[in-house]
DNA sequence: GAAATTATGTCGTGATACGATATAACTATC
DNA sequence: GATAGTTATATCGTATCACGACATAATTTC
């Protein structure tokens, strides 16, 4: 006998769909972190890297910054700057207009490191992302299924 | 004196648009974790829970599946459903086909649990997927203008 | 110019993913 | 049908890393 009850959920179709989006998301993530670790540094440094390299010409790039754009707390951007700095990746230099605030640079070293990273990130990206946009209609298109249920529902 | 070097780094645009499909990523997964918390559940739980519901009825649900669509080793995994199980999340049947394998099953409080939060991830997905999708496309768009340099440079 | 606010930094802690290793069940080959 | 090899899960010690709580220093506000 199997050891599964009888799958009868009728939202197993969203759980698929959206397993398989997140499932699709890892996969990038997986392939970018191997990528970065054959660069020699750790997936957070990289992120830290491209959101000061990646910064808009209107933003400062500051600790407050980047742990907003990563999603992060300050605290945590400031341990992660230091290991970056510690690898010769970043640097800090404080901003004469405002000396509490840090700005962040990416090094010459940190420059090539990422320069390296990105063209392999674009190759993943140009075979991952149509499996990705993929996943995402599927997860809508369940998404209108479902609220079709729920209307027809409302409406009886 | 503006504290950041003059950004004439060719790359900048490329940094630019991989940075912001992060931002967005990171935007969607930040959610996430926001709406499993208040469920009062940790992310990795949530992450099991929908693997192993939104598994196809042709794949067993085991450690090891769970290990492969989740992108961690399978002690990880263990230690994961041990955490489930203990939160009555999860429940773990040997298969009596082959008393080494385990099959995880959703309780069904886990399963009251999920459906609440696939609710809050498909009307999340539903404003960030645009973005999300738009942001993808920004990347592609760089790359094929990189390609195209690049072809330039090799035509010259 | 004192108080409140803002930006960054320090330190101890907790969660968790992992490597190494263990145990048990299955498979193959003789 | 015993032994070797493989596969699936489990255990344990360790390291990383993000965080809360707190500290320091610069700026702003009144």
């Amino acid at each position: 006998m199997d050891p599964r009850l009888p799958k009868q959920d009728p939202n197993q179709p969203v759980y698929q769909a959206l397993a398989e989006f997140r499932h699709q998301l890892r996969k990038f993530l997986q392939a970018s972190e191997y990528a970065v670790h054959e660069a020699g540094l750790h997936p957070q440094q990289h992120q830290l890297l491209l959101a000061v390299a990646g910064a808009p010409a209107s933003v400062f790039p500051s600790i407050a910054y980047a742990a907003d754009v990563l999603g992060l707390k300050h605290n945590s951007v400031v341990e992660l700057a230091d290991r970056c700095e510690k690898d010769n990746l970043l640097g800090r230099r404080i901003d004469p207009h405002d000396r509490r605030r840090v700005c962040l640079q990416v090094t010459a070293h940190g420059r090539k490191v990422l320069h390296g990273l990105t063209r392999a990130h674009m190759q993943e990206l140009d075979s991952l992302a149509p499996h990705l946009i993929e996943a995402l209609q599927v997860v809508l298109e369940n998404e209108v299924h479902a609220a079709r249920i729920f209307l027809a529902r409302k409406d009886a």
